[in-house]
DNA sequence: CAGGCGTGGTA
DNA sequence: TTACCAAGCCT
């Protein structure tokens, strides 16, 4: 291992290492197991380690392993995934280890071609399994490494054009010792040191070796291009109960929170139509915001207990933790 | 390939 | 309260 900032961050990271569930310490003689590693992959994508940690334990509670997963039924993984966002990522999980489990006895593939061909599996993803859990030195790339690269090296081209020298960088840094490690430190010093505000350059391992850093430009460092403002919408939701049951239905595969149970609503839009699901005197109870990544949504909240022949959904027992954040939101105005 | 796709924490 | 952000993937 030449380059000498790989050597520095590897120095750093046996000595700082986060103790994450799924994680075995640096430089352990274990390896660590494919499907813990690409479970937290997958909840982390987008996500904080913080949001990650229950949800891992709770996975892997249910489904100790990709076999157990794969049996599982659709609707107990997508009610476990609710509150963690980015539904896709659920569907395409169970998608994965069924593959995993069906045709391929068990047993992830090692390679990062193999890993990037099944569901849910990107670029990013392929290549972190590959390394942590199967020791290769695949070049992984995700936003810490985004940052703390273009800091590294003072790229002032913005986000997405500066990819390319990004990866060519982040490449001529990768060690063929312990690539998982390495991948690993890169992930924790841009989590903890080479932060997005107020990176800690002070006690940075890499601090020498950072040509932002001696330009005084590192917070400034990646740049990116300004995003839009996200439109408003609204619209109604309708929660109709008997007793104990609630009105739900399962929304479309594919779209919005696809595949998850939710109350009935209207269209969300500037002016939405109502559309209750069955006739009777719906009440108001207030208002729900939810802030989506393109739009910020307004829900009025209307419930009835009256009795009707609904024309989507059914009514059964529900448990709020398993629906999408939004809905369980408009639920709570109830309790 | 730019836009769709969640949520909760933080400044 | 708003704005931005956090281990991306898919189409």
């Amino acid at each position: 291992m030449r380059d000498p900032r790989a050597v520095a961050l590897r120095d750093w990271y046996d000595r700082h290492a986060r103790d994450l569930p799924w994680r075995v310490p640096p430089g352990s003689a274990d390896r660590p197991d494919p499907y813990r590693i690409w479970l937290s992959e997958v909840m982390l994508q987008q996500t904080t380690v913080a949001a990650v940690k229950g949800y891992f334990a709770r996975f892997t509670a249910a489904w100790p392993d990709v076999g157990a997963l794969a049996a599982a039924a659709d609707a107990n993984v997508m009610a476990a995934w609710a509150g963690l966002g980015y539904y896709a990522r659920a569907r395409n999980l169970l998608a994965c280890a069924r593959v995993v489990a069906g045709e391929m006895d068990g047993h992830f593939p090692q390679t990062e071609a193999e890993l990037r061909a099944l569901p849910g599996i990107g670029p990013y993803t392929s290549a972190a399994i590959a390394a942590i859990a199967f020791d290769q030195p695949a070049v992984v790339v995700d936003g810490n490494v985004e940052r703390v690269i273009s800091r590294l090296a003072a790229i002032e081209t913005p986000l997405p054009a500066s990819k390319p020298e990004i990866r060519a960088e982040a490449a001529a840094m990768t060690p063929e010792e312990r690539p998982g490690d390495h991948a690993q430190a890169m992930m924790d010093l841009g989590a903890t040191i080479c932060t997005p505000r107020n990176p800690a350059c002070v006690i940075c391992p890499l601090a020498v070796h950072c040509a932002a850093r001696a330009k005084g430009t590192a917070t400034s460092l990646p740049r990116k291009a300004p995003k839009a403002a996200r439109p408003e919408r609204r619209g109604y939701v309708y929660l109709a109960r008997r007793g104990d049951e609630w009105l739900t239905e399962m929304r479309p595969e594919r779209g919005l929170l696809g595949g998850m149970r939710a109350f009935p609503t209207s269209d969300w839009s500037e002016t939405p139509a109502p559309a209750p699901p069955f006739a009777a005197e719906w009440k108001p109870v207030g208002e729900v915001r939810h802030g989506f990544t393109h739009f910020r949504l307004t829900l009025q909240v209307l419930t009835t207990g009256a009795a009707g022949n609904p024309d989507r959904g059914t009514f059964g027992p529900l448990d709020p933790a398993s629906l999408p954040t939004l809905f369980a939101k408009a639920h709570a105005l109830l309790t």
